[in-house]
DNA sequence: AGCGGTTGCTGAACGGGGTAAGTAGATTTC
DNA sequence: GAAATCTACTTACCCCGTTCAGCAACCGCT
């Protein structure tokens, strides 16, 4: 019978620093100098201690490791939005890959923790984590007007990364979009096809990110004569559907339709498909957010992409130089681009 | 300036039982065995100790505690797959969501690590996270045929729950689902329909409940007097696309296609609105997976549709028994449920 | 008074690493 | 030739929570 059938009932043995010190008759402490590449063991003694760790098996305990370096090499993200976005958006996924990349490069650990949407979890669950000293920092997502999470982790010392809107005047390190500048191309896009009345649904409002993009639409609107109509939805695809209804049963309809993300914008294709609309000959669509979803689709959808991956690859290297004690800084993240696919189309005449 | 701005160059002190023991003046150990619910302690001074860790915002340090208690209450996962896959296919997240109101329910924790279609870092991940004592125990994801991960965990002795096809003769916890009657329910509704040609879009052979799902439909297929050719396709639209494109184009094209995943069944969409084929008027199509994805296209489609939360909430249940020490089990999840929308309809004549 | 039993606590060791301080022995320096 | 300096180690203690053995003080009982 193995170990694995009996559980804990016979634990597997795991060799420690102690079991390579007694095998060569040396010292513990000889064996950690000679593991960590410190000086003050002969090369010999040190090739032979790596030898017999390689033919033992020898990993460092973290837990070990942790007590006394009151380092844990693990970085916390918590996942809270509700559970059919969650599993239906892949922004989370693009972006959980990007970090991934950084930190098992760098021989480090995420700890995920998915919840619904209740910041109040989330509070307590970084509060745990770093009270139970099992991370070193955390990933904030999604920045909120007054994010009472930033006052939290200053207040108990949590090194950490925000993700958001342009931020201002918060002392941890931020990573910011140019939304404006994204709207631009969005609007010149649409502009240059000739259109002039512009539907935006929008996320919801309590975002940063979502409040920077539909100024940015208005302004780029104004500089261009165009007008933008926001609405406002969950970012789920029913609500996206209802929304688009709206406004394209309206009176005066827009001729172009931007959506705030990828799901947002499927839920408008079904809402023109159901309403007899084509796209994009009697409307346009684009989505402000790129995925696989929007080539799966038919047509498939003009979008804003930007590298999610990226994103993420960025934020855990910042936050591991946040954690190694380097100043807080404020990144902009590249700009999107815009990809233009089947669904925007000239303005009908 | 705050501690999360200087980082690690001045680590905030959180409180340990020495402190609240210094504080009462009383003994560590008498402090411990009052937090723990353990008897030893007065009544008076239990409540004396709990008010001051509260108080003083003390957690147990994981560290410490996995150190003597030789447990970590941390369960690893490792997604290995290509890594647009894993971000266009909401299989993982909501397995993962189900995963982890499990564990947090519990207050473990979820390691995770996203890799690449690499088995080879897969089986590095579980045996660098099982020496370094970081995990109790690990999910594995998708049987493969001779799966080297399950000599693996047993070989290590690490606690493991194997969630895949049909098993046999392994030692490890699985659950498995029972492809044949799923592929029963997809038959018998297209049958039911008219239809006597079915095509099925399969994903990649290697994996066990691929294999499981190809002799259902065959077997269910035979028995009902229908037809069933299967091509092969990675899980991904680009293939799926291609791969529908062959069944449509060729001689005698079935008049339903099953497809092995809702991205592949997404895919087909885009096919048949590239061919000019309608759905489900000249062909109707069954994805073998439901996700809110298959109600974001026009037409929304049919699909097979199991309780993926419940599934990820039924693999972190059993691993934590597993890693309690209960035997191995073997449990069959429950049967998937056909969920008929509009992409699927009668048979054209 | 003497005995066993319970209650409520303390001291010490343990787990597995890291590391400052100390110490032989060999080598260099003046 | 004595002193200073290396080299290659060892000893000892730290991190923090758990746990075992020990020990007074107090209880009721004979």
């Amino acid at each position: 019978m193995s170990a694995a059938q009996t559980g804990t009932s016979e634990p597997a043995r795991r060799a420690t620093m102690g079991d390579i010190a007694r095998h060569l008759g040396i010292s513990k402490a000889a064996v950690s100098y000679a593991l960590n590449g410190q000086p003050g063991v002969a090369a010999a003694t040190r090739e032979r201690v790596l030898e017999v760790a390689q033919e033992m098996g020898w990993h460092a305990s973290s837990s070990a490791r942790a007590l006394s370096g009151s380092q844990t090499q693990v970085v916390g993200l918590v996942l809270s939005r509700p559970p059919d976005l969650l599993t239906t958006e892949t922004f989370f996924m693009r972006f959980l890959a990007g970090v991934e990349s950084v930190l098992s490069e760098r021989g480090w650990s995420l700890l995920l923790r998915v919840i619904g949407d209740h910041p109040a979890d989330e509070m307590a669950t970084y509060e745990r984590w770093w009270g139970e000293r099992r991370i070193d920092g955390v990933i904030l997502l999604d920045e909120r007007y007054r994010d009472p999470r930033v006052d939290l982790v200053e207040r108990i010392g949590l090194p950490a990364v925000l993700c958001g809107g342009p931020v201002k005047g918060v002392g941890i390190p931020c990573l910011w979009t140019d939304q404006s500048g994204d709207a631009g191309l969005v609007v010149q896009h649409l502009a240059d096809l000739g259109h002039r009345r512009i539907g935006h649904v929008a996320g919801p409002g309590e975002f940063v990110h979502e409040r920077a993009r539909r100024r940015g639409l208005r302004r780029a609107a104004a500089a261009l004569g165009v007008e933008v109509v926001t609405v406002e939805a969950a970012y789920t695809g029913p609500e996206s559907e209802e929304a688009t209804r709206r406004l394209l049963t309206g009176d005066a309809p827009p001729t172009a339709v931007v959506f705030g993300s990828d799901v947002m914008a499927l839920g408008g294709v079904r809402t023109a498909a159901a309403l007899g609309v084509r796209v994009p000959q009697e409307v346009s669509f684009v989505s402000w957010d790129d995925s696989q979803l929007t080539s799966l689709v038919a047509p498939r959808l003009t979008a804003l992409q930007r590298d999610t991956p990226a994103f993420g690859r960025l934020a855990a290297t910042v936050l591991l130089d946040a954690v190694a004690g380097r100043r807080p800084v404020r990144i902009q993240v590249p700009p999107s681009v815009l990809v233009a696919r089947e669904s925007s189309g000239p303005a009908p005449a």
